[in-house]
DNA sequence: GGGTTAACCTTTTTT
DNA sequence: AGGTTAACCC
């Protein structure tokens, strides 16, 4: 077969990577090498020049959206579907294992999936039933105990007994959390991976089945594998040997979440005859942009080392702002944006990058303020949203009585007369029979320690959820979730609370329903459409605005933008505490992950890039006075230029005649006195030469406009 | 048991 | 600042 097609949209090294003789191959890819481009061609080359099925090929990524971008381009190449070929994410594939093999497993067939904040949730419970203080045992820091010992497939009876006394008491209640789930059968994010790991590595006959399908296991973003996730790799291509991985050791920016850049480092080690191929054109980036973030990423220690270059022109300088405050900072970004739209380009190819998604909300006031249509992702997803888990809880006890957290969830939502004190005796009367909170339920029902005011409001809910059933009963999807929401009363709730926020929850709800109907399940699957709708959403959070197409300007957290390009980037909130964060600043190596972040944000600028920061910024409600963040002093100055209320000054650093304050002898922020108004803060500077028009803020006389040259103004 | 208010706490990133 | 929980009164 002519697969000339393949090749000739490749350059030389990634032409050798797509199609390397079969065996162990590592791809260190650069930023905008194309690594995405070599990983699809890599499949399609396997398949038409090579002949092998699809069904043989097995490729993991980290994000749904990766996944779905990466079959929707091997089909674009091959030109058919391949419906087929296991593409998907860590966890989505130890899923479908685990639901295919769930006796195996050691699973109920209907398990549920938690959500981290799920999982909090039985954290607390677990804690409760230790009679452990929740105040003195944080659940957040138990769930960090928790889940790190998994990502390292660490069980609770494979963690030794120690003298430590707090080490001993997080070990009861990780055990105790491992019962409750099994009883309930309830997997968590961690548990997906450590119980289909655990699996392939118990089930002699599985491994065998599962390493003889898979002859070519290929991963994106390899950087970012946790222990668990490469012994699984390991395991699954220990019989080929054809594992081909693609990973950018700068770009590990997940270290704190377990994943562990030392994966690239041994895998050469562990995989004999590893080959190794290096992609450093960058195809993204001007030249000035891509030395920049080479000197910045060139201040870390440990790199396996490359050096990305490019063919494009050098492009404009970077541009640095300082602003005054965060206010500053937004209104500045949002206008070089309108120029930016003035000049007819889209918005959507302008993006506002930032540490941590708290700071999106000075930016939406600001774009919301102009009327710019903006599109934030991040943040609180559909389906982690309250009314939406509440909804999700009827669903789930209507499939199944026995899930006790769903049970907690509904029973009191909206208020039906059933408080924390009837809960009380719920969960003490299932404690001690061992039995789901319905069957206590139904228990105290027919007993007689109960006031009659809550028997017949518990007996009320019975029949609601029995009567939910039989109502759902052979409707499609979307008609069950209707009913549902009518017939719980969730959506009357909602409707005759008051405000902005319980509309949108309506919408929210009634957003489900238009989910649910688009929801496609293949009738053929013998576990039913609506738990597979139900995992669905707890493994898809779904986007917190699933909005229609329109030209937005794109915000989102550093992390999120791994993997995107844009032509005109903001770096913003470049400083000390906030980027690098105050707590990275405190234990070792995680400095240099912040500044990979750094690397990951500047490399996603294809033309123009801007870095700022607020001179003050407000957060959590105090206001504090900042310092320009370390990355920006690692800038080779000779590619930056300052910007300072609207015009251009010296770049950073040496200028050795020039003192900074020639411009016009004034800085934002400075105290000055003027001879009748008295002392005041500098807010504004406009204009230049004679025309320099300051705004200074007096303490006694509020703020004023003052033509420079004539104010007589003292710097103190 | 429910609803309101007051104190309080937490603020990184995600499957 | 914002949201959540605890305390309080109805």
């Amino acid at each position: 077969m002519d697969v000339s097609h393949i090749f000739d949209r490749l350059n030389e090294s990634q032409r050798q990577a797509v199609a390397s003789p079969p065996g162990p191959l590592l791809v260190l890819a650069g930023a905008g090498s194309g690594k995405t481009r070599v990983l699809t061609y890599r499949v399609a080359w396997l398949v038409q020049a090579l002949q092998m099925s699809p069904l043989s090929v097995l490729a993991v990524t980290f994000t749904n959206k990766a996944a779905q971008e990466m079959r929707g381009r091997i089909e674009e190449i091959l030109g058919y579907s391949i419906g087929g070929m296991w593409i998907g994410t860590f966890h989505g594939i130890a899923h479908r294992l685990l639901r295919t093999h769930w006796r195996e497993a050691g699973l109920k067939q209907e398990f549920q999936i938690l959500d981290s904040d799920d999982q909090l949730r039985l954290i607390r419970r677990a804690l409760k039933q230790l009679n452990m203080d929740d105040g003195y045992w944080p659940p957040k820091q138990v769930q960090w105990f928790i889940n790190g010992h998994k990502e390292e497939g660490r069980r609770p009876q494979h963690i030794a007994e120690t003298n430590d006394r707090q080490q001993d008491d997080l070990l009861r209640v990780y055990r105790t959390y491992e019962e409750l789930c099994q009883r309930f059968g309830l997997v968590d994010f961690a548990e997906l991976l450590l119980r289909a790991f655990e699996l392939m590595k118990q089930n002699e006959v599985l491994r065998d089945l599962y390493q003889q399908r898979f002859h070519y296991v290929l991963v994106d973003e390899f950087q970012d594998t946790n222990s668990i996730q490469y012994e699984w790799l390991k395991l699954l291509a220990s019989t080929h040997q054809n594992i081909f991985v693609v990973g950018d050791d700068d770009q590990s920016i997940y270290a704190w979440r377990g994943a562990r850049i030392e994966n690239i480092f041994q895998f050469e080690k562990d995989f004999k005859d590893t080959q190794i191929i290096r992609l450093e054109q960058n195809y993204r980036s001007t030249e000035t942009i891509l030395s920049a973030a080479n000197a910045v990423i060139g201040n870390n220690r440990g790199r396996l080392g490359k050096n990305l270059w490019t063919e494009h022109d050098k492009g404009d300088p970077i541009r640095m702002y300082a602003a005054f405050n965060e206010v500053d900072e937004a209104r500045f970004v949002v206008d070089r944006i309108q120029s930016w739209v003035d000049c007819g380009h889209a918005r959507k190819d302008a993006a506002i990058l930032y540490r941590s998604n708290a700071q999106s909300r000075v930016f939406e006031e600001i774009l919301l303020d102009v009327g710019m249509p903006y599109r934030v992702y991040g943040g609180l997803r559909f389906f982690e949203r309250a009314e939406i888990k509440d909804a999700l809880a009827y669903l789930r006890l209507i499939t199944s009585r026995q899930d006790d957290p769903s049970f907690e969830r509904a029973v009191n939502m909206p208020p039906r007369g059933i408080g924390n004190k009837t809960m009380d005796l719920v969960r003490e009367r299932a404690r001690v029979n061992q039995i789901a909170y319905w069957d206590a339920t139904l228990a105290l029902i027919h007993g007689h320690e109960l006031p009659s005011r809550s028997v017949q409001a518990l007996t009320r809910f019975v029949e609601l959820i029995n009567s939910l059933d039989e109502q759902v009963q052979g409707l499609a999807l979307a008609e069950q979730v209707d009913v549902m929401l009518c017939g719980s009363g969730l959506i009357a709730h909602y409707r005759k609370e008051k405000g902005e926020k319980a509309e949108m929850r309506v919408e929210n709800l009634e957003e489900l329903v238009t989910a649910a109907r688009h929801f496609a399940h293949d009738p053929e699957d013998e576990v039913g459409t609506l738990p597979t709708f139900l995992t669905h959403a707890a493994l898809e959070a779904g986007d917190a605005q699933a909005q229609r197409w329109e030209d937005c300007v794109q915000l989102m957290s550093l992390h999120s933008a791994k993997g995107l390009e844009f032509p005109l980037v903001f770096l913003t909130g470049l400083e000390e505490g906030l980027f690098p964060h105050q707590r990275s600043l405190q234990e070792a190596g995680r400095l240099e992950e912040e500044r990979r972040l750094c690397y990951v944000g500047m490399t996603r600028a294809m033309r123009q890039l801007y870095l700022s920061y607020a001179e003050v910024r407000r957060l959590h409600g105090r206001e504090s006075y900042t310092r320009p963040s370390r990355f920006l002093a690692e800038l080779p100055s000779k590619l930056v230029e300052e910007i300072r209320d609207g015009f251009v000054m010296r770049p950073h650093g040496p200028a050795p005649d020039e003192k900074p304050e020639s411009a016009n002898g004034l800085r934002l922020g400075d105290r000055v006195h003027h001879s009748t108004f008295g002392e005041g803060v500098v807010l504004h500077v406009e204009g230049r030469g004679e025309y320099t028009r300051v705004q200074v803020n007096f303490a006694d006389k509020g703020s004023k406009w003052l033509v420079l040259a004539y104010a007589n103004l003292q710097i103190l």
